[in-house]
RNA sequence: GGCCCCGUCGUCUAGCCAGGUUAGGACACGGGCCUUUCAAGCCCGUAACACGGGUUCAAAUCCCGUCGGGGUCACCA
């Protein structure tokens, strides 16, 4: 039976390199039949840790990664969050310390930081002298009437080479002699990550450590925790770490200013920018980053597409594929297509695979995936009239691909605008409507034949404009681009017939009328 | 600094373990087609094995070294 596990620690956002790790765990769970388990590593959280759990729990639940045990589930081995579970762990240091694997220690800090620096004075690596350990009551009353707090910290094997198998990384060595007496338990009694972890992932039959390489180097002493407390040892798979894009550096949501100097990284958070504007959102950088998942959320990503682009962070099928549904990941994902280099964040990447995910939206889907930005800035109401769901799916069924995310609905407000309310871009407004000669005269003339047809659908709106152009003798772009500006305000869209079908024939009207007002003011002299 | 890891088109990567490929793909870029704008689509193209040795008939691939980048060394997780 395989279980695997993902373990984050209460910080109020989920970081994209966190997802990544939870993705392969689950991936890895599921392919297998396992369970894939949440547990919250707040060992060291004064703040408050359900607001601060939250964004996490929401991140996973957006993508779809469903834990089998964990907050709000439960499960078999609750609690599943670290702080409540000291008991355990002290359990366990007693253990530990009744089998001379560790040991109280009294030095005070700045004791032990005298060491270090006399270590690296002398260009030696540093290891504890253990000067201030106590085997024997009698040392620890001894070093008590000093007025020393104990620590309790790992007595490490200082000889001998531990070798362990790592799913990605082949095998793996590590001298002990390089190994500190690690710290487990605090002067204040309570314990330490490393020490919570190995026994956390003991008592919850954890066959599988799926995490970032990061802990690679923490992994002997784990392995010496739990080879002291008698356990077995679990397998372990160590991902490479998620990279800032174009350097091998770690990605680290602090660093969005760096960041935003990267092109591809800009012009993404520029996208979002314009998305978040509308929705009258935040952009400060601790909410609005793409370095968060929350990011994707707000702006109208498919989580498919993020798990899409996710996976190929660290992993690769073959030398072509890269289009995944969630199907496709369960099915052909393998930890031993796992890279050992680090995976740098491609915001191009991510962007390509959003749009081709969103290629394959049936138009009910987009409807769907559309609507809540449409509700938030209120041209559809909660519930929805049919009158509004109606022309919403008219529009992004003539915008279609050129949503690329659910909130690019919002740059088609002209169609949920009064025609009193209609801006008018002056540049586009002069260029097609005011100095081209004639082209008012055209315009009007044109909406006198629109004034009198009944069909007021594209296919004869189209044949209607061709009719025109050929009596007139000119040529399409001659009016149409006018006709584009008359009555959307902008000079770019979607296919002109759609847009007359969509508004039809009163607001069309309504809305050359009164270009063509406001372009004869603009055009007076003076202006 | 110690230990560990990583260096393939502009970018993200496949290929390396089991040497022989016109070094593959995607995105970006350039050109063309289509076209009412914008998107999209289609066709074509430019473009890479960090460097130096060695082994070998043959090296991106194996070995050694150099250089470069990174991770990690907490009473954080």
């Amino acid at each position: 039976m395989v279980r695997t596990r993902f373990a984050p620690s209460p910080t109020g956002y989920l970081h994209i390199g966190g997802v990544r790790t939870a993705l392969f765990c689950w991936l890895f769970a599921r392919q297998h039949d396992g369970q894939f388990i949440l547990r919250i590593d707040d060992t060291d959280q004064d703040r408050n840790v359900a607001e601060a759990l939250e964004p996490i729990l929401r991140g996973l639940r957006w993508l779809g990664l469903d834990w089998d045990e964990g907050p709000d589930v439960g499960g078999p081995h609750e609690p599943y969050f670290q702080s409540r579970r000291q008991p355990l762990y002290q359990a366990a240091v007693r253990e530990l310390l009744a089998r001379g694997a560790a040991y109280y220690d009294y030095a005070r800090p700045e004791e032990v930081e005298a060491e270090r620096q006399a270590a690296v004075a002398e260009k030696r690596p540093f290891v504890y002298s253990r000067r201030w350990m106590a085997e024997t009551e009698a040392d620890r009353a001894r070093f008590e009437r000093e007025g020393r707090q104990p620590v309790v910290r790992l007595k490490m094997p200082r000889q001998g080479t531990l070798v362990f198998t790592d799913l990605i990384r082949g095998r793996v060595e590590f001298p002990w002699a390089n190994e500190q007496d690690h710290i487990i338990q605090r002067a204040d009694g309570t314990c330490l990550y490393h020490l919570a972890s190995v026994v956390d992932d003991y008592e919850m039959g954890i066959t599988h450590v799926i995490r970032a390489e990061e802990h690679l180097s923490n992994t002997p002493r784990q392995i010496f925790i739990l080879e002291a407390l008698g356990y077995p040892r679990p397998q372990y798979a160590h991902l490479p770490f998620v990279a800032e894009p174009g350097s091998k550096n770690k990605l680290s949501k602090r660093k969005l200013a760096q960041y935003l100097k990267n092109k591809d990284f800009a012009d993404l958070v520029r996208r979002g920018e314009e998305i978040v504007a509308r929705l009258g959102l935040s952009t400060e950088p601790d909410k609005f980053n793409p370095v968060m998942i929350a990011f994707y959320e707000t702006l109208g990503y498919l989580p498919e597409a993020i798990l899409n682009y996710l996976a190929l962070l660290g992993w690769a099928l073959d030398d072509s594929a890269e289009f995944f549904t969630r199907d496709e990941l369960l099915r052909y994902f393998s930890l031993d297509r796992v890279n050992r280099a680090p995976a740098s964040f491609d915001p191009k990447r991510l962007q390509a695979l959003q749009e081709r995910h969103m290629g394959r939206l049936s138009l009910e889907k987009k409807v769907e995936l559309v609507l809540p930005f449409a509700q938030h800035v209120g041209w559809v109401g909660t519930p929805p009239r049919e009158e509004e769901l109606t022309r919403l799916r008219a529009v992004v069924e003539a915008a279609w691909d050129r949503i690329k995310v659910g909130g690019d609905i919002l740059q088609y407000d002209d169609f949920f605008t009064a025609a009193e309310q209609l801006n008018y871009d002056p540049v586009a407004l002069r260029k097609r409507l005011i100095e081209p000669p004639g082209a008012c005269q055209l315009l009007q003339e044109f909406a006198r034949r629109l004034a009198v047809e009944e069909d007021f659908r594209a296919p004869t709106l189209e044949a209607l404009l061709h009719q025109f152009v050929d009596e007139k003798g000119i040529k399409l772009g001659d009016i149409i681009h006018a006709l584009r500006v008359a009555v959307t305000g902008k000079s770019i869209g979607f296919g002109m017939f759609d847009t007359l079908a969509i508004l039809g024939k009163e607001e069309v009207l309504a809305r050359i009328r009164r270009a063509l007002s406001v372009a004869a003011a603009e055009d007076r002299p003076g202006n």
